[in-house]
DNA sequence: CTCAATGCAAACATTTTGCAAAGAC
DNA sequence: GTCTTTGCAAAATGTTTGCATTGAG
């Protein structure tokens, strides 16, 4: 998993784990999944995590979230109760997105906003 | 425009005239095009706008922007200059979308990331 | 043994709040 | 004249940096 010049420090591994646990957290429940590890660890493990792209840095409009980056999904953020979840079926419509003229995509993000089961 | 009980101060108005002349900026771009409106009064006007919906409210990254609530766009982000742009046509296939059980869309948001033509 | 990684404290940036004065209606 | 809005200063919050110590390889 890490071996190009990066240390496994303990620290690193519990960060991992924490976001092995639940997807899209905040620093701050990732801090509380290892509160012994200092919160300027937990800072620069999550940047060095995004660059090297293990993890992915979202922003649904309350701060930065991190999960790790894995299958291709987006999220439904719900309106009422801010919860968050996942879905896998991308709704992008690949034929419409490749007409953006000189701009190369790599990648996209896709928020639904709505009203979730509970909520309704 | 207003007139459901919200004061069209000066302020205010040098605040929309602000977000009119370009998309997606941040508090402090909108600022620097009114240094004379206080800046703790640049916040409480666009949590004010976002909360009656004249303005959209983003987070693409690199903190808040903002931009007035118009006709329904998506961004290109590029991933080399930070460049932000719009695009018109929706990429989301409708059909895909509604297959959300016990989720009631309301609205979404898609970004694409890639290289900008400058940066190709 | 060496150099990257950690943790503390302090610096820094950003956003929010309290309160008196000003101004829109 | 009333009640909202503004602006200042201060507080709260969130993030980054400097530096000596620790520990993984």
């Amino acid at each position: 998993m890490k071996g190009r010049g990066y240390k496994a420090t303990p620290q690193r591994v519990a960060i991992l784990e924490a976001l092995a646990a639940e997807q899209h957290q905040s620093l701050d429940e990732i801090h509380a999944k290892c509160p012994h590890v200092g919160l300027v660890t937990v800072y620069r493990t999550l940047d060095l995590f995004s660059e090297i792209g293990a993890v992915r840095r979202l922003d649904l409009g309350d701060g930065s979230r991190y999960e790790l980056a894995e299958a291709h999904h987006h999220h439904l953020i719900c309106d009422s109760c801010g919860s968050i979840s996942e879905f896998e079926g991308c709704p992008i419509d690949p034929e419409r997105l490749d007409v953006e003229g000189g701009f190369e995509v790599r990648s996209h993000s896709v928020e639904v906003y709505g009203n979730c089961a509970e909520c309704l």
